[in-house]
DNA sequence: ACCTTATTATGAATAAATCACAATAACCGG
DNA sequence: CCGGTTATTGTGATTTATTCATAATAAGGT
């Protein structure tokens, strides 16, 4: 064991991509791109707690600082579902989407139907310059689908 | 003026709907579907600021419970964007989307591009049924692109 | 009109996320 | 390698959106 919880290839790559954004290097950020990388779609909880592994001391503002960060400089990429509290995801450059189980509420990435671009054109944009297409699709995972009494099953 | 604010035939019909519902007719209940429909996209606060102007005893809180419910029931629709508090509007049959200026905040109804049904196949949905698509555009509007220094512009 | 029960009012409580400012540690130059 | 500058983190309080518990009220059937 010469490194502590990432390999050091993987630990490279963050802080080469850290510098590129002009982000200083430290454990916190790396071990937090760490956890969001082994873990996608955890909330700030779940990721202060995997990185609290190496890092014990670690505030949860503190990783919310790192997640907030990370976000604007497009290494991390943030989900908001409804009623839940945000996820986070290292996954930033293809276009692929999400699906959410609303029975448990688990979250799969689902690649884009049509290609690589916002997937949908809209028919009428009142104007609006379109940027990015998010989708989420709800639906009931499989393990959901088979339990007698899952909220949202149609029978 | 024969009624508080709204028309009567308008009350007859969320009368009607919420009776076949089966939820009481109250006025309540008329004024917050009164105040989405004449105001899509409006949040709780914006809500209850309308329904203040019958009601003017109103708590923020009787708006939350009465919102809540008239989304379970299917009545009305929530938005939820990021970085905003939920929105309501009252058209829930068709299926259509939205679109926000990442400018200003401003939210627009959008037909869906492709039909009725969920706009998207989703190429891999790991085992899930998906039922619902919920798309956000998420762009510029036509005031926002027009100012110099928008956040999010390109240049 | 009365009674039952849904609905609303009231006030407190919760959860997610942010802010201000002090303490710390990265990176740059020598 | 060492120190200084400045970004980053830690700490604690604060804000905002929403929900909860329980008491008061009023809708709708008989």
């Amino acid at each position: 064991m010469t490194s502590t919880a990432a390999s050091a290839a993987t630990t490279d790559k963050w802080s080469a991509q850290l510098r590129a954004h002009g982000r200083r290097v430290t454990k916190q950020r790396l071990a937090v791109l760490d956890a969001v990388d082994h873990s996608p779609h955890a909330g700030a909880d779940e990721v202060a707690a995997i990185v609290r592994a190496t890092l014990p001391d670690i505030s949860l503002q503190s990783v919310y600082v790192v997640l907030t960060d990370l976000t604007e400089t497009g290494m991390l990429r943030r989900i908001e579902p409804p009623h839940s509290p945000a996820l986070y995801e290292t996954r930033v450059d293809d276009n692929h989407h999400h699906a959410m189980c609303t029975g448990c509420g688990r979250i799969e990435d689902v690649d884009c139907a049509v290609g690589h671009a916002p997937c949908l054109t809209p028919s009428n944009t009142h104007g609006m310059t379109i940027q990015i297409a998010d989708v989420l699709y709800q639906g009931l995972c499989a393990d959901c689908a088979a339990k007698p009494d899952t909220p949202g099953k149609t029978s």
